[in-house]
DNA sequence: TATTGTTATACTCTATAACTATA
DNA sequence: TATAGTTATAGAGTATAACAATA
């Protein structure tokens, strides 16, 4: 096999794996009162809070995205939104008790099903794997996308 | 380092990698008319066509959910619905000449991106991760999703 | 009765554009 | 002028429920 068919046939197992990760995470998530990129969000979330400005910077996201995620966390009593004391334009997202209990039991349940899906490698591969897809994020870092074709 | 922890993080660098060749992919798509779902479908008609609820089986989506990819594919002029002649009930999927076209960029697309993120990788990497990652799926073949809690 | 695919409805994630309040 | 975050609007993906046509 050539080494690009054995790439795709990498990806494609990788997508397989990834797909079926994010599922059980997703399933576990939704029984707790979360989706995913809430999650992400409750985790971003310092003990003092944090502007929109710099979630929607943190995690590459329109602002306008970030005001949906934040309206629904805020819908399920999960972060509030607090003024800046020195910038009355910013709200600064700030947790809940209740969001610090579902950050925690988010981090659980992600925990739990990474080891669902690696737990049973010998440690050799694991090390193996995290060199491996440690250089293929250098190698994305090196090799920028490229823009679309302005011809 | 525990092995818990270094499952959680070669699930981080999973969901990195995974992340970065998703945006990758779905860029160039979309100079290209389509999305992954969508480009999907079009991998799955055959040349007889397929009836939508084959779809469905085929990928585990709602009748509802297949609807509106036909509909998005149907709109760009990729495929037509045709009747069944043997169930009335039926409405073939079939793809246009235009959608085969879709189709092959597509393939390309997909095959070059894989090749951009991991066509350095020297040969012996890229066999153990594509061992690796065939074990892994091996054991969420045999591990199922847990049924939620029922109390 | 069961199946196919629809309309109706809804939720989430994502985005751009126009706008308000503020800096 | 520039920034923070909103409303307005949109499109994609996903879903359930009710329904019509057909088997």
């Amino acid at each position: 096999m050539s080494s690009v068919e054995q790439g795709v046939q990498a990806a494609e197992l990788l997508l397989r794996v990834m797909k079926r990760m994010r599922r059980r995470v997703d399933d576990a998530l939704t029984e707790h009162g979360l989706t995913l990129p809430r999650a992400k969000v409750l985790g971003a979330l310092g003990d003092e809070g944090c502007p929109q400005a710099a979630l929607a910077a943190h995690f590459d996201l329109a602002p306008r995205t970030v005001t949906e995620l934040v309206d629904g966390l805020e819908r399920a009593g999960y972060v509030e939104r607090q003024p800046d004391p020195d910038d009355r334009r910013v709200r600064r997202v700030t947790l809940t008790d209740d969001g610090r209990e579902a950050h925690d039991r988010a981090a659980h349940v992600r925990s739990t099903v990474m080891d669902q899906v690696f737990g049973d490698l010998p440690d050799e591969d694991l090390q193996n794997l995290i060199r491996i897809l440690t250089r293929v994020n250098e190698h994305l870092d090196a090799n920028p996308q490229p823009p679309p074709a302005q011809g």
